[in-house]
DNA sequence: GTGAAAGCGCTAACAG
DNA sequence: CTGTTAGCGCTTTCAC
């Protein structure tokens, strides 16, 4: 069924089919109502490929992840296509892995599909090395880009983030103010958000003069892995290192530092204290349930769908909105 | 840059130029890589909605989940996405809900996008009143269906899925076999393999002679919260309902039923042995580690996507393929 | 308020 | 091997 049947049973031009389609205002009610019903009738659907030649824009957005499988992206994943969907654009959703090669062809394949916008999910997106950027900067000179958990400045890429550097400073100062004086940072990314992290812990040890290298642990292996990150944890405990406080750039991380202590029948929190991050599920499994800081992902997400919203209308916004994280206390703080 | 000044920039119709971008072999090397160089220069891409048009497909699957923020859900979405990707197929995502008619709004939705095939993860979109699953059947008469871990019997309905039932009375007999006499069955949801697992639960009961039907407990609650399915199941142990075994149709529930036997100081496994589903990485999180089916989730995608590519290109496939599940033993059964 | 007609960029016969 | 041409189904001027 196409608009020129609908034209012919309906009695008149293609070019009003067309105007009642796209709720044009200059058609009678009459003429409306008869071609509506003809719709109805046929169950008329437009073909939406001849309607994206015209228009060029099929109110698609293409969702960029490294890993949907990760439980925090998708989670962001899912916030984000909700709100898209409830606003008419449908979401091509591609991940990545953490390649640059891959993440950059992706981009390039989804800007080829002709998508209205591109959001990318996760700090990962955006590196150290500004050369390695490059490839977000050739995008947004075609499409908006939107950056969750990410800033960068540059024309046309908006940025939606929660302050990642406040919360890690902050939960480092309640573990030091409840009495740990060797802190471990463990973490897993070297993300920009991770960096952040790193500078928020780095900065409140400092002050308290208690920065040591050696208590920046990092850990390189899968993220489903928790007996391997243990294990890592245990090894430090065994080579002689003793650390009386912890905190974790995610909750996989202090849910294993939950884990290394009941190996080594450490008391929680007493003679180890220990902070995650994300606000997961995970924070109710831990045994006792694991303080985490609450990143505020759904604000974000819905922070993001507006601005994309405003900026696709034709509107102007903000280029970078920051939220604050809240620290969640439960049974591994005092 | 389009198609036709290419043509003119390298002195061939358009016809060549689109020989050469669709890989045609009837072009001389000569004029291919005259034309190859132009692109080259331009940094041509096709028009993919042009190139939709004309061919009416854009390779692209509609992939409809409940909830992409479920952890398993998430998992399959991860791997049907990679393999398809890999293929040159794109997917559109799409979280419906579990309403009935989200799912039917939805599927139309990616039906008039034109997506070559729908991919439904999750039993929760068969219903057990066959009327509630016309939608199904009438997608199916447009684009070829693909069911994750469900089954439907249905012209042009492929099922990809795991013999839940199986798993579930195997489960259940590992319990019984090592001695529990009173197993509970705990539960969320009344999808097409949710019941396949209860009638493997049943089936085991009934075998030793067992069955009571209010050792069937169902939770209604939301899936991420973890204390009411705690709160739940101390409920029951106030109201006197006492159980040595619990199988649980997923990690989750059987995660709080841990924390539950924790909390009224149970012995696991000696007396509360516990098995989840999934084999999620909750699995290593909870203490001690739950024992779980795991339903080769990883090789039902990959079946699935299979299959998916066989009949797009137009060959012939089976309508249905079963896995079998496997449980794995940790500390929550002897 | 409505219709005619010219594209949008590409594919696919059909001719040569 | 290559070019010509007629669509694909819709949007959008521009007349009337």
């Amino acid at each position: 069924m196409t608009i020129y049947e609908i034209a012919q049973k309906a009695d008149v031009s293609i070019a009003t089919v067309s105007r009642v389609l796209n709720g044009s205002q200059s058609v009678s009610d009459k003429t409306r109502n008869k071609v509506l019903a003809i719709m109805e009738k046929y169950d008329y659907t437009p073909n939406a490929f001849a309607r994206g030649l015209g228009l060029n824009t099929m109110n698609t957005v293409g969702i960029l992840c490294a890993d949907s499988s990760d439980p925090y992206l998708a989670k962001a994943i899912y916030f984000l296509e909700e709100n898209l969907r409830a606003n008419q654009y449908d979401c091509f959703l591609c991940c990545t892995g953490y390649e640059l090669e891959m993440k950059q062809k992706y981009l390039n394949l989804l800007i080829s599909k002709k998508v209205d916008s591109i959001i990318l999910v996760g700090s990962n997106f955006i590196y150290e090395k500004d050369e390695d950027n490059q490839y977000i900067r050739d995008a947004a000179e075609q499409v908006p880009v939107m950056l969750l958990n990410a800033s960068y400045d540059c024309n046309n890429v908006y940025c939606i983030l929660s302050n990642d550097q406040v919360s890690m400073y902050e939960a480092t100062n309640t573990l030091l103010t409840a009495g740990a004086r060797k802190v471990l940072y463990y973490y897993n990314s070297r993300s920009y958000s991770a960096r952040k992290k790193i500078a928020g812990y780095q900065k409140a040890m400092e002050e308290a003069g208690l920065l040591d290298p050696q208590y920046m642990q990092f850990y390189a292996g899968p993220h489903e892995d928790l007996q391997a990150m243990i294990t890592q944890l245990a090894t430090l405990h065994e080579s002689g290192l003793v650390f009386d406080g912890l905190v974790a750039s995610d909750d996989n991380l202090a849910m294993a530092a939950v884990k290394y202590a009941k190996q080594y029948h450490l008391h929680i929190p007493e003679e180890l204290s220990i902070i995650g991050y994300n606000n997961s599920f995970l924070t109710a499994c831990s045994d006792p349930e694991l303080s985490s800081i609450d990143n505020k992902l759904e604000s974000l997400c819905n922070q993001l769908t507006e601005a994309l919203l405003q900026i696709l209308s034709g509107k102007e916004t903000a280029k970078k909105f920051v939220f604050s994280g809240e620290l969640i206390k439960r049974g591994t703080t005092k």
